[in-house]
RNA sequence: GGGCCAUUAGCUCAGUGGCAGAGCACCCGCCUUUUAAGCGGGGUGUCGAUGGUUCGAACCCAUCAUGGCCCA
């Protein structure tokens, strides 16, 4: 790493920004200016230009281009709200102040202050009065055309990214809207916001390899959490009845363009709801989302016309799995060793151990899940598969549980919660066996979430929705990379 | 974890065994309503790294590194 940053600073274009910054310095020229208050932004310039036309604003950005014709000189400059082109003239700045301009790089930030004008071409301009250089750019930017579009260096320097790609900047603050939007849809409805531990002795919630970190002073191993569901229900418990966390989820899995390790999470409890309260929230609240950031409830992702309208329909994932692939969960997998013989029948691998939950999990994606483009509800899933979720009176090996697809991905899962103390232990310990035959994901028991149910949880909905996809399908992004702003990457070499 | 592909100037990319290339950026000169401004001049490089083959390697081989796509 110091090798590297060494290389660069040993690079020529850096080496000449640096002696022109250090001789503006010793000419009495601050390379690192003050506060500087901009009276407007470059998108409002042109949008109010017939009230501001001939009027002196003062702008600020980053200079992205300039044209150079001798005694005068175009510019653009770049603020977060779009670019503005400046015109400088020698015989309006005087001989000094234009030189000083003419010495600025692609990458400087500045404030200027001027006239506001037409030119010739019709384009909106501000003629520059006066001008300060409040930051020195000591690097090139990529070029004009083509911009960045080397993904390792795009995501390991997203600051670069977020300068020349316009396109960068706008997914980004529609993740930002999108984040906006979710917590005004639940605060308007009653839900409060909580904060609940990273660091756990007990990484529960979710079946998912965690993360292992270590504190010094107790000298103990600690988790960072794989889902906020345990603590969240906790505060059902304690008698909070609409209750919501966004928060950062880490999962100690592969990295693909669906998953990082850390990704973003909405969970949230009602108390005295249950899973169709769960599917209303989860319909409309992405429906408000598309609505409020794309103004319409028709996306299109990746070449496809979605409809996000709800109501959205319900399926339930017996008869989508017998229907896609022939398969009668409850006939044909009573148990484990039935699952095995499914598996060889249809040809099917799995790289885990196969049991009756992790076959209904790969007759799901192989069957079902590629056709589900429209958002749909999968409704009752079976109870090897949902170790937290009530079953249904009548029929026990289900759950009250359901997964929303849109876009062939989930992007949520939500059930009226297991509030039955004495039937969770059970459930735990049932998971607690998966483990014990090898399977490294499966639920760990979590005595201090027990003994919560055991003071009583009133029957509750809960709902999670992965807020990195949700970002993904309302902004067209293929990658996940593409809405994490800092995808986990491997140190450079 | 496996397969395939990529890595050459600040950026985007050509270059498949014989002097390291283009456009933009950058530097120098000219140019007062341009806008991928224009005109003239200049190549600024550890060809991802390390070995090997060869008279000679950006190019062929091996290993490694990082990234991408597909599979598990």
């Amino acid at each position: 790493m110091a090798q590297d940053q060494w290389t660069l600073d040993a690079d020529k274009f850096y080496e000449a920004r640096l002696q022109k910054m250090l001789a503006l310095r010793a000419r009495g020229i601050e390379p690192y200016s003050e506060k500087f208050v901009p009276s407007h932004r470059s998108e409002e310039v042109v949008q109010r230009f017939a009230e501001l036309e001939g009027t002196i604003v003062t702008v600020s950005g980053r200079l992205m281009s300039v044209r150079t014709h001798g005694r005068a000189t175009f510019a653009d400059i770049q603020d977060q709200s779009g670019r503005l082109q400046v015109y400088a003239r020698a015989d309006m700045l005087g001989q000094d102040a234009y030189e000083l301009f003419c010495e600025l790089d692609i990458g400087d930030i500045v404030g200027v202050s001027g006239r506001v004008f037409k030119t010739k071409k019709g384009q909106i301009t501000v003629e520059i009065e006066s001008f300060r250089l409040l930051t020195k750019s000591l690097r090139p930017l990529p070029e004009k055309w083509h911009g960045l579009k080397d993904v390792d260096v795009r995501y390991r320097q997203r600051y670069v990214d977020l300068i020349v790609n316009a396109q960068v900047r706008d997914t980004f603050l529609r993740r930002s809207l999108i984040i906006r939007a979710v917590r005004r849809y639940l605060d308007e409805r009653g839900f409060y916001e909580f904060e609940t531990p990273v660091m756990q002795t007990v990484a529960g919630g979710a079946t998912a390899r965690p993360f292992i970190t270590h504190h010094n002073a107790l000298d103990m191993d600690l988790f960072l959490r794989i889902a906020t569901e345990l603590h969240l229900k906790r505060l059902i418990v304690g008698g909070f009845e609409k209750v919501y966390e966004i928060g950062r989820i880490f999962r100690n899995e592969g990295i693909s363009t669906k998953h990082n390790p850390e990704f973003t999470s909405l969970e949230l409890y009602q108390a005295y709801a249950d899973y169709n309260d769960m599917m209303e929230i989860t319909e409309n609240l992405i429906a408000f989302c598309a609505k409020e950031v794309l103004g319409t409830t028709k996306i299109t992702y990746q070449g496809e016309e979605i409809d996000l309208t709800p109501p959205w329909p319900r399926i339930r994932l017996v008869d989508a799995i017998r229907e896609r692939s022939g398969i009668d969960i409850r006939a044909d997998i009573p148990d484990d060793r039935a699952a095995a013989y499914i598996c060889s029948r249809l040809g099917i691998n799995i790289d885990k151990t196969i049991t009756k939950g992790t076959l209904i999990d790969k007759l799901l994606e192989v069957y079902v899940e590629p056709n589900l483009v429209q958002p749909v509800f999968l409704i009752d899933y079976p109870v090897e598969v949902s170790p937290l979720a009530k079953r249904i009176p009548h029929d026990p090996q289900f759950t009250y549980r359901f997964e929303a697809f849109i876009s062939r991905r989930e992007v949520a899962n939500a059930f009226t919660e297991l509030n039955d103390p004495l039937d969770q232990r059970e459930r735990f310990l049932q998971q607690v066996g998966e483990r014990e035959k090898g399977d490294d994901e499966a639920h760990v028991m979590d005595e201090d979430f027990i003994t919560a149910l055991e003071y009583g949880m009133p029957p509750t909905g809960g709902l999670g929705i992965g807020i990195d996809r949700l970002v993904m399908l309302l902004t067209d992004s293929p990658s996940i990379r593409d809405v994490i702003l800092f995808p986990t990457m491997r140190p450079k070499a």
